[in-house]
DNA sequence: CGTTTGGTTGAAATGTGTCAAACTTTGTGG
DNA sequence: CCACAAAGTTTGACACATTTCAACCAAACG
């Protein structure tokens, strides 16, 4: 993990603009924030859980993605988090990780420590109010996800998390089409699906041979965007990007 | 769901002081919110999802429960919501149900205009500080259940649940030994899981013979905490509960 | 008392996991 | 730039957890 100085949250700013309506004051008062900004390699983690922490953490750039262990080490991952997004904001209120943050790519990341943080909000109630719903946003996609392994097999699954990643790309603009940056391996798709990696190699095929998807390069390109989106049973509702983004 | 008139929020105060440290000024403020109280029978719905709502539902009596369907009606449910919790805390930032809520016995419920609750959030950061935490419990709870379901067998994800549920209601004061209400159908079990009902029954009837639990008359009784902590890979710590409530 | 709801059982089907090996790609140091 | 190691993917055979279906039973209830 290389550390250097050079703040700049403007990701986080678009993304809470976009989402959550942040208003310019409050953008620019986040843009005051003392950021320590760092580097994580690919595999290694950005938080790590259970350490009694004092400081968020914000994907500047790359893909992480918040997971749990077992006590046999077997891991569930929780949530894929973009550019912009904050994997650890709850810990803000409980003053501990109590979720371990990885990276699937190499990412930069900012550091924010918590009592500039709490300071910003207790002095700007409304952002406090786009923080909080920057949780629950999160919140309910891990919602979505309990019922997608809880309800839905391999098949729709692994299409419902394809469908997620393609949308939620799209509403932050870093794709424009139905083809999105899709930089797993199958093992971290496994642990995403709560499936053994040899099944999602298999069900892989499968999408593939249905015409469905291609995947090569870390970039996944739907080749039949409604079809994919009804065997997964798909609804971006539970996303809650704003009615600017809904081209299907 | 018959109504009536007779605000009295003691246990969601009770609640809230408990867990989130409420002062006793934010506590008197709740008690001054117009209340709308209604009684839910079981199986009947306190809240539709996707109703586009403008109160939020307290639980002042009974147990409730989140789910969400698939778009072919097969159910998962999200979360247990015991007396004293919010279990739509989180529409009232969206301005919409996203969840349905149900009640697994009869329920007792208090609904809250949004307009009063965020005006009262509005004039008192401490509060809204309490009712994030709130939501943010709740879902860690949702993350512990996505890694249960995602990565436990059907034993230890029953097992899990009863340690949940035992924990959680003696935190609440709702029992002080290993044993606790558990007013559950085997559905609705098999829906809180991710399992079938037959499957469920045959968990059941295996952690009876392994003399872990009895259950009976809507109320469990663990008979091995221990072990069925063990067995179940269970740690409280993600209910974040404070120290108090320490004693296994 | 019949009806409904929830629980229990058995047999068979099936989705998914495990294990182990081969293969392919990627990355790296000589 | 090659050679090698490491990481990731693919395959097959098999084991097994879990589902499905169908029937039966028990308790609760109007």
């Amino acid at each position: 993990m290389c550390e250097d100085e050079m703040p700049d949250l403007r990701v986080l700013m678009a993304k809470l603009a976009r989402l959550h309506g942040l208003s310019d004051d409050d953008g620019a008062a986040l843009g005051r924030l003392p950021v320590h900004e760092a580097v994580v390699a690919m595999g290694q983690d950005v938080v790590r859980a259970g350490d009694p922490a004092d400081r968020c953490a914000i994907v500047l750039e790359g893909l992480a993605f918040g997971y749990k262990l077992t006590g046999d080490g077997r891991r569930q991952i929780l949530c894929f988090h973009l550019a912009g997004d904050m994997p650890d904001l709850q810990s803000l209120r409980f003053g501990r990780a109590d979720t371990g943050v990885g990276a699937v790519t190499g990412c930069r990341v900012g550091y924010v420590p918590y009592a500039a943080l709490r300071d910003l909000c207790s002095r700007r109630p409304s952002l406090t109010e786009v923080l909080w719903r920057e949780t629950l946003v999160q919140a309910a996609i891990v919602r979505e996800w309990l019922l997608n392994v809880g309800r839905r097999d391999a098949f729709a699954r692994l299409a419902h998390l394809m469908c997620e990643m393609v949308f939620r790309q799209r509403a932050a603009g870093l794709t424009s089409d139905h083809s999105c940056g899709f930089p797993f391996t199958q093992t971290l798709l496994a642990d995403a699906l709560g499936l053994s990696t040899v099944h999602v190699n298999r069900t892989l095929q499968r999408l593939r041979a249905d015409g469905l998807v291609e995947w090569e390069a870390r970039r996944l390109m739907v080749l039949d965007w409604q079809r994919l989106c009804t065997v997964a049973d798909f609804d971006p509702t539970y996303l809650h990007i704003g009615p600017e983004a809904l081209a299907s």
